[in-house]
DNA sequence: TTTTAGCACTCAAGGAAAAGGAGTGCTAAT
DNA sequence: ATTAGCACTCCTTTTCCTTGAGTGCTAAAA
């Protein structure tokens, strides 16, 4: 049997019919929707090819037409118009990233609020570096005979700083031999490498300094290592209780406790800047009756974040890849500010 | 009519049974958990005058009893057995507390997570300055021509960074000049005094400094006031759909979307170190059905945080606030840690 | 005066049966 | 190939009934 253009379009209605209103579709209503051209008569059969052919199913005999999973796959690979965001929502978009980015960490997670408030479907969020980070310069200020600042600076320009606590006093020049022992020994080097270096110095330095020493280096190790980590960042889950397919209370809780709690199995892009798992695509359990779509934004420094929103598989596909798209678009464009194109003068 | 010690005891046996099964509690349930000493009769007219005195409620004729907020009140205040924790327990609540508490936002985020399993309702944790934030001390780290670190130190052993951008080249002794400056006029001072200062030097410093200066003014100020801002952080609110009072979608989604969204107006303790809210004694719409028990803890430097728990008016009072405390405890003992009792030397 | 047994009464919850209705599949006509 | 017509299916909603836990009251017992 063939996929005519007529049986396409007729998917397409009823893919959007379902998105609209949860719903199964009749073939009156879809009789109408097109217009009249054709009687409810010839749509039913060819709803009953449609279902034959796998794109369709039926709840049971008597009542209409859901898409399944093959066809929402169809839909989004061909019938699903491109949505185009208006001029005033891109603004929208872009203002909403822009309030005191301050931290990454702070931005992503009102980034993801932002989302998941613009799709009205929960939202997930993370920065994750495809290279193994390294340390690339550090600083020792010290505050009184008892505390200095470690300053802690990475690729990718992000900078952290903690306070030290000393047992016992360190003075200036010790200070400022641990600082260049620091950026000649411990930058641009693995942490295992970093712990293995620390162990080789061990005897050629003052106890008290090595004891700072130490102490910087594991501090360096534990903020490398976190900003290695993908740590994800969800949002707005509590959006799910407000569709028709999670008002029962235990659907609902067993998603949502999957998203706030074990969200490492969430979908990573992996070519493309897009992509969307329709239903049992998924290979988790507790998303086999949700759609992904999740989306990728490079930013500089060989990084790489991700953006995804999770929905029932009659997730409004259209306006979701439209405005995940733009999000994207505002993420990268608000990194490629803050890193110019052109590159580090050193190193 | 007297409020008779038998009374008090079935009042008491009734929201411990509620608390357990959130069903209404019968007179013949009663006289058993009584140990048969009176007839399911006399329990009957005992309830009857608990309902006329105002602690009880009776869903509908037919039903049993349930507890009132005035009967939880009165449980609250005079018949609830203080828990003890185990020692094990204390344990678990330690050493959940104790994994790398790094940064103070992610140490709350996890204290709330913990929290929140550990009683089973969701839970929220907030950090907040009795006092107006001020700088202690600042430092400029020079990377390369076009950018420097600004390291900011705060009250509190609080320490910030982050990465500056110049147009123009600051060379070294201007570099040192603007940091002798910021530490003489932009330490212990407000914010506003901070960008009156910042006017009135204005004009004494060559202008590619200045816009340096003034970067770095605006980012103390922004990680200031972000300091002293009270952010509360939630978490575990999916807890809610195990709940039968809140299996209903509606319901549960007011109550969450409020914790999510306009977590502003959850209760502060004010007096004491722990505050018990029971239903209408919330101000809160979205609170008017639930139960909230906050507990706050003080740690150094003026600072004091809090830590709260959401929940059904049948929240299990008993187990909340004693797992509260030991929180609040815990949290105590991990900042005290931090800062030793005896006070910094200098200032 | 307090407690208890006995009993009629109430009312929500649960279930079966009936009514209603949206939608289908098939047939025969166009 | 399309369409009107119609019987049929089966979910949903409504209605009605039953069931049973629990009460309130009364009258007897302690």
């Amino acid at each position: 049997m063939e996929l005519t253009d007529r049986k396409k379009q007729i998917l397409k209605v009823v893919v959007e019919s379902y998105i609209r209103t949860a719903e199964p579709v009749g073939s009156k209503a879809i009789a109408a929707e097109m217009g009249g051209s054709v009687s409810s008569a010839t749509i039913r059969n060819e709803l009953a090819d449609l279902v034959e052919l796998g794109y369709l199913e039926q709840p049971h005999t008597s009542a209409g037409r859901i898409p399944s999973p093959k066809g929402y796959r169809l839909y989004v690979n061909e019938l699903m118009e491109r949505q185009r965001l208006s001029l005033a929502e891109t603004e929208k978009i872009n203002q909403s990233l822009h309030g005191k980015m301050e931290e990454l960490d702070r931005l992503l997670s009102q980034a993801g609020r932002a989302v998941s408030s613009f799709v009205n479907y929960p939202a997930y969020v993370a920065a994750a570096n495809r290279i193994t980070q390294t340390a690339r310069r550090f600083e020792l200020l010290p505050v009184d005979d008892h505390s200095c600042i470690a300053v802690l600076m990475m690729s990718g320009s992000r900078v952290k700083s903690q306070l030290l606590r000393m047992q016992l006093k360190v003075d200036m020049d010790q200070l400022s031999m641990l600082v260049n022992l620091l950026n000649t020994h411990f930058t641009g080097v693995s942490v295992d490498e970093m712990n293995q270096r620390l162990m080789n110095v061990a005897e050629q330095i003052p106890p008290p300094a090595f004891l700072l020493l130490s102490q910087a280096v594991s501090y360096a190790a534990d903020a490398l290592e976190e900003a290695g980590r993908r740590e994800i960042i969800t949002a707005g889950t509590n959006q799910l209780l407000k569709l028709p397919e999670f008002r029962d209370a235990d659907k609902a809780h067993e998603l949502m406790s999957f998203l706030s709690d074990s969200k490492d199995s969430l979908p990573l892009p992996d070519d493309g800047p897009m992509k969307i798992l329709i239903g049992p695509e998924n290979v988790t359990d507790a998303l086999r009756d949700a759609s992904v779509v999740v989306a990728s934004y490079d930013i500089g420094d060989d990084m790489r974040g991700l953006i995804g929103v999770v929905g029932p598989t009659r997730m409004d596909y259209a306006a979701v890849t439209a405005r995940l798209a733009g999000f994207a678009e505002g993420l990268m464009r608000l990194f490629g500010k803050e890193l110019p194109p052109k590159e580090e003068h050193k190193e």
